[in-house]
DNA sequence: GTCTATAAGATGATAGAC
DNA sequence: GTCTATCATCTTATAGAC
């Protein structure tokens, strides 16, 4: 709190007049942060085909992920103890991962499976960047190859559905 | 501190009969964990063909990592902060990576940014699990799946780098 | 070898002056 | 709307009794 409030010029005391408690301020930052994410994840050109925007959508979300680790592991790593977001910010963190479902699926991939090994190989990347090189670009720029592995492997078994279908 | 000396039977204080500091506890169990880590995946049968063998380390590793959210915490989020592992138990860490890098290099994996990606989708599978499912097995059970499209992937650039070369 | 007592500093939070 | 003053509580850590 006392932190917090030399950040933005007042003493932790005056904090207060806004926000009930210190949990009523995480709430707010992580319901900010997500919708912060999300406009950026909808600038993305609707009109890109679908592959070159799930490249572009990864790399969106760990350049945000990478750019502020505290924000990242308040978002993601559930790193304050007894913090729960409240239901309304926590369906801005539900519209991120529709973003993500909506991009799968455009690329041919509805599975509810895929979409859990695909935040765990993103969230993956974001999680050693952050804990092992903060600020750098180690794991990274390994991102457009990693979602190149990702589709390989989840057309393939789509295409092979098919045609076991046929 | 209190609650760790509870759980021995202790009083916080007498915990500095032992230990000089809370690092140095931190650092010992981040030493032990990382040594316990080690024995598991050391007892995998060396005779194992190579693709097995990976499969049966990553599932070992994964148990490690959801079986103990917070020791997870300690030793791959670097959670505490001003918590720097001393040179002695980061040696034990780098121990735990070179079994997976030997498991690689025995899949005929031996490419540094092909580790990277493995840490990436292995440490990935760890960390959603932990922070959205903590004691639940809904990423975890991806794990064969994972590996299985990570090998197709690194086994298929191998190939193709060595036609290139015939 | 563990305890009580206690220190010095941090934390989240409230009351009331200006 | 921000301040000073203050609170109760918690934290890591030390000193010294038994």
């Amino acid at each position: 709190m006392r932190d917090l409030g030399t950040r933005v010029g007042m003493r932790a005391q005056s904090l207060y007049a806004y926000f009930p408690s210190k949990y009523a301020i995480c709430d707010a930052m992580f319901d900010e942060s997500n919708r912060e994410l999300l406009r950026r994840l909808t600038e993305v050109e609707p009109t890109l085909n679908p592959v070159e925007r799930l490249h572009q959508l990864a790399r969106l979300f760990l350049d945000f992920c990478v750019e502020d680790p505290e924000r990242y592991q308040l978002l993601f790593q559930r790193a304050l103890p007894r913090f729960e977001p409240s239901p309304e910010s926590y369906s801005a963190a539900m519209d991120v991962l529709d973003t993500a479902s909506t991009a799968l699926r455009a690329c041919g991939i509805g599975d509810a499976r895929a979409l859990d090994v695909w935040t765990a190989v993103i969230g993956g990347i974001a999680a050693q960047q952050n804990a092992n090189e903060p600020g750098g670009d180690r794991w990274v720029r390994l991102t457009d190859e990693i979602t190149d592995m990702f589709l390989a492997h989840f057309r393939r078994a789509k295409d092979a559905k098919n045609m076991g279908q046929k």
